[in-house]
DNA sequence: ACACTTATCACCTAAGTGGGAAGA
DNA sequence: ATTCTTCCCACTTAGGTGATAAGT
């Protein structure tokens, strides 16, 4: 294909990277979005079942990138399963906060990513907005609602560079799914059980996919039953109830028969549902945006943070970012892949190199409808898998800031001191389930930040979370109403293109039963749209910008002269290790050790006996 | 108890607490101390097991704590099991970096942390140099060696605040080990398979404890032996390889009796080693340290990092640090407890509020040898258990510099780019084994962060990343060898006590045997040492001082002015809402949503099929 | 032989699954 | 009666153990 130009990034060492992303397991993905897929959501927190897997390759095997999965609305709809179809039932409820999750492995390098297949299936899916599990890995959804998974591949060498980087978003449209506390659709259940290792006391015979026909059942009788109704679009409607009761055992999945085995899902009826409809949905909702804003403000907000204070420090970040916020040029862009998933690419033109504005490289595939510069938004859906919208790194913040993070693990949200900014901080998840409208940015960039902490290589993180409180504030941007007013903060600057990240995709399905879902593959999401309930997606642009104040330049407090070597080696600390074992070097190298541990609380002496004592005793 | 003074700590928002920190399971790991605990350590990483868990009470509920643990080399030995019992072989190898690993819940409130038992039992000991895991929760150790774990308990909303703020360590004498690659003592072998879930299948009788007795000995003979041989002094010489045969199969734990029941070890012969002796070691190495200088450092090390290029940010905060590196008066405290474990508390005067110096708070417990000032140190063994050295957050550095971190995640030490300091970076592990004296201070500080990012909530870590990046100078200082001379770029500021930790508590054994760990509880440690090894315990004061240079004052860089307003509470971001489904706030909130979302790359738009062509696209 | 170190294995606990019954 | 939501259960896959044999 056409190797479209790369934008460059600002951790672009100068060499190019053309990243391409497929969704691991994609042709299981596919059966299941046939069917709709349903994710069960629990108080605990419910892993995903076809998992999130990507393959990634054309990284710059030198650089570093930090990958990331968030799942956001895919709509403005509520649904109910209901005669064997997902149906809308009205407009959707207030969502939670959404949190960032960042590859535990994140800041690694391209050939580290490219040499296995990166998983998310460690983010688990809940329905608990006090979200115990400290918001590690927890994603709090709203049950019947319907959600679009996202990866983001970000090239950065850590955290803090991460609100000045491009973010290359990727969507799969196969990976959307219904949120759901009990399955709806027994042949996803069927699937479910079929393929996930987990379940597999559930298969019939015992094998894998294959005969689990039900030599298992004594009652073999309502398989048969099954089958049919799932020709008919999916199992009976409340499969689930009845268990006991043989009303319709119609699922138990395939037919005792061998279409299903391969294919499971094949012979799945819902395929009656119109298949490949193109959807009206918006697509892309990608922004590039103005960077320069950006960068003062991180370079603000990270000042802020070495300040003393780091709640203030926070609340200036915060209010750095409401001046930049924009999205400015947010040019959304939406490309869209034959391959059904969509990829759009955010390069900040600020910081260092960069490839700026639109170049976006849509070259990719063909000429789908590819591309579109960074302000205006394009739509065509044939695109090849990955946009690429140029733009200065706004649009990364988008994704990063509007989470907030539940547990306020950060100074900002921090359960009790309210550091930050004056917005409620975490008025989401206080609101009523409502969020007002003034949230807290700040707290949503701590949500980025408390995913990045998820597991272990995350350190930059921190850093970032300076960096992104600042630009938190594009958060509120759009979103909800189509009316497309910039409420948030980021506003001010705008003037890009529409700053506010046209939140999900939303584009209201048109009204028409395919609309929605309208996955290429043909989803069992198509459903009955009851009234056109969102406006037109979000205008492109609207950037905000705004007020950041301190100039903070890049280097605001002077680096002291650049060390010399004081090397460690002072001499010293421990004298001679009599024992002679290794070279003085050896063990110079434990003093050092030693120096370091050198806090050591001093073992208790002796017998004192008893060490909890210590705390004891304290009090 | 009385109640000593608190030192307010950077973070203190007025309400002081008095923390206190209990061993969970301390019985259990009497029983294992006093016959010599050990670690298996493996290539893969194994689980410690007597777990570390801490009950910790005594916060403030609405304050934010970092839980971090840390295993340090608590002596200059390499050991040997000869003749049922350890003795020392020669002086240690060379230590790698070691991590200090943060707890997973990290940034949680007093009241979240005191609630329940934190555990640290994720931490996996390795004696794999490549460490692959991705130092995720692995730390390196030399098998042969003895260890001693460490709590840290650090008040700070961020792990961006942890350079700045008090670092209260407990040492549980009992916790300390000796790592293996194969149990060497039968005794502790059988004590293991006694107690931890995961061996039940090897106990003789299935039971828990209790009856392991080994019913399922058919060759019951041994035993007694065992227990013989135990009382002469654990287990026999090499227990393990022999195993096949049964040349004194002396332990298999408990004689068949029943006195182990309740007490395993009771029975368990090391008794006849000295018990509580005194220990010789230096106790503390608690430092307390100035602290103005840190603080700028931080300061200017944030702004470096809000500066567009983030390694030259990275550069500077090194560098930063580097002035103010010094240790200055690290006043060395111990302190005992009777418990056994003893407590330092470092408080930080800089910043914020803080009860500066000395103050320490030994009030705790009794009289035992409590408290000292910053700068003197003292050994008093029979200190309560916490000890509370006041002083400069200087200290708290020390626990977090020395770490490198091993997959270079972070800029400074990433793959690639060799960002900051001029140091060989990573030489520590690079040097065969033996660090040079120069080593790299930034590294040792991402290894900390690295640590952070452990698991969900590290988030502010990445913070604290770039401000110890300015801090990690410090490192250097003394560490190696005892010459005391202050090569570290901590000094400057000075002055206030022995800056440079006193790395581990190293204090040579007494050339006795009870010397080494003679721990409180009578532990099998006491060892024959052969020759005088190490020399007295380094000196407290002996500040690395060195080149920084800078100035770079407290705050250097600026914080941009406060930010006055701005607050994300803008104005409302989305619109009115059309559906109506719930209010209008409710529309808003998800509204915000979208608009984080926004970034949505658009699905693509509708049939196109291949959703992996996204990546192969791009390419 | 010695003195560990590494890899494999059987045995358990921890945790992910959907089913089903019971709640709301 | 519906329509989810919550609990608990049996089953299966991860992972943590020390034993054991083989490697260095």
């Amino acid at each position: 294909m056409v190797r479209p130009l790369r934008a460059i990034q600002p951790e672009d060492d100068g060499v190019v990277d053309d990243p391409k992303v497929t969704l691991e397991g994609k042709d299981l993905w596919e059966k299941f979005h046939k069917l709709g897929t349903e994710m069960v959501i629990t108080k605990s927190g419910r892993q995903m079942f076809p998992q999130m897997k990507f393959r990634v390759s054309g990284l710059d095997s030198k650089a570093k990138y930090i990958l990331l999965l968030d799942i956001v609305a895919a709509d403005d709809y509520r649904y109910k399963f209901h005669n064997s179809r997902w149906m809308v039932a009205g407009k959707a409820d207030p969502e939670m906060p959404k949190r960032m999750y960042i590859h535990p492995d994140s800041p690694s390098t391209g050939e580290q990513w490219m040499q296995k297949v990166v998983s998310f299936h460690k983010l688990k899916l809940t329905n608990n907005i006090s979200d115990k599990h400290g918001f590690v890995s927890t994603t709090i959804l709203n049950s019947m609602h319907k959600y679009q998974p996202r990866f983001h591949l970000v090239r950065a060498n850590d955290i803090l560079k991460l609100p000045y980087s491009t973010f290359r978003t990727y969507v799969f449209k196969e990976t959307e799914f219904i949120a759901v506390t009990a399955y709806q659709n027994e042949k996803i259940t069927q699937l479910k059980i079929d393929n996930n290792p987990f379940a597999k006391g559930f298969r019939d015979t015992g094998a894998g996919k294959r005969e689990k026909k039900r030599q298992a059942l004594l009652a073999a009788q309502r398989h048969q039953d099954e089958q049919r109704l799932a020709e008919h679009h999916g199992g009976s409607k409340h499969s689930r109830g009845p268990a006991s009761v043989p009303p319709d055992p119609p699922h138990h999945h395939h037919r005792s028969g061998d279409p299903d085995d391969e294919k499971l899902l094949d012979v799945v009826g819902t395929s009656d549902l119109p298949l490949h409809p193109h959807l009206p949905h918006h697509l892309a909702a990608h922004h590039h945006h103005p960077h320069s804003a950006w960068f003062s403000l991180s370079a603000a907000a990270a000042a802020a943070a070495a300040s003393t204070d780091p709640e203030e420090a926070m609340r200036r970040r915060l209010q750095g970012s409401g001046q930049q916020q924009q999205q400015e040029d947010s040019s959304e862009r939406d490309a869209n892949s034959d391959n059904n998933s969509s990829c759009s690419e955010s390069v900040s033109t600020s910081t260092t190199a960069f490839r700026p504005s639109t170049t976006a490289s849509p070259g990719l595939k063909d000429s789908l409808g590819s591309t579109a510069g960074p302000s205006g938004q394009q739509h065509s859906n044939d695109y090849p898998s990955p946009n690429i919208s140029v733009g200065p790194p706004i649009h990364p913040p988008p994704h990063l800031l509007p989470y907030l993070y539940p547990h306020g693990l950060y100074p900002g949200a921090s359960g009790g001191h309210p550091l930050l900014a004056p917005g409620p901080p975490l008025s989401l998840f206080t609101g009523a389930g409502h969020g007002g409208p003034g949230m807290n940015p700040s707290l949503l960039f701590n949500a980025q930040l408390a995913l990045a902490a998820q597991h272990p290589a995350l350190f930059g993180h921190a850093a970032a979370y300076s960096a992104a409180a600042g630009l938190s504030h594009p958060h509120h941007p759009h979103h909800i109403t189509a009316s497309g007013s910039p409420t948030g903060p980021l506003h001010h600057q705008l003037k890009t293109g529409a700053h506010r990240f046209t939140p999900y995709t939303l584009p209201p399905p048109p009204q028409s039963s395919n609309s929605l879902g309208g996955s290429p593959l043909g989803s069992a999401f198509e459903t009955v749209t009851p009234g056109s309930l969102h406006n037109s997606t979000l205008p492109p642009s609207t950037g905000s910008r705004s007020l950041s104040n301190s100039p903070t330049p890049k280097q605001s407090s002077p680096p002291p002269p650049p060390l010399s070597g004081s090397p460690p080696s002072t001499a010293d600390a421990t004298p001679a290790t009599p024992t002679g074992g290794s070279s003085s070097t050896a063990s110079e190298l434990k003093s050092i050790e030693k120096m370091v541990n050198g806090l050591e609380v001093k073992p208790s002496s002796d017998h004192v006996t008893s060490p909890s004592k210590c705390s004891d005793d304290v009090k």
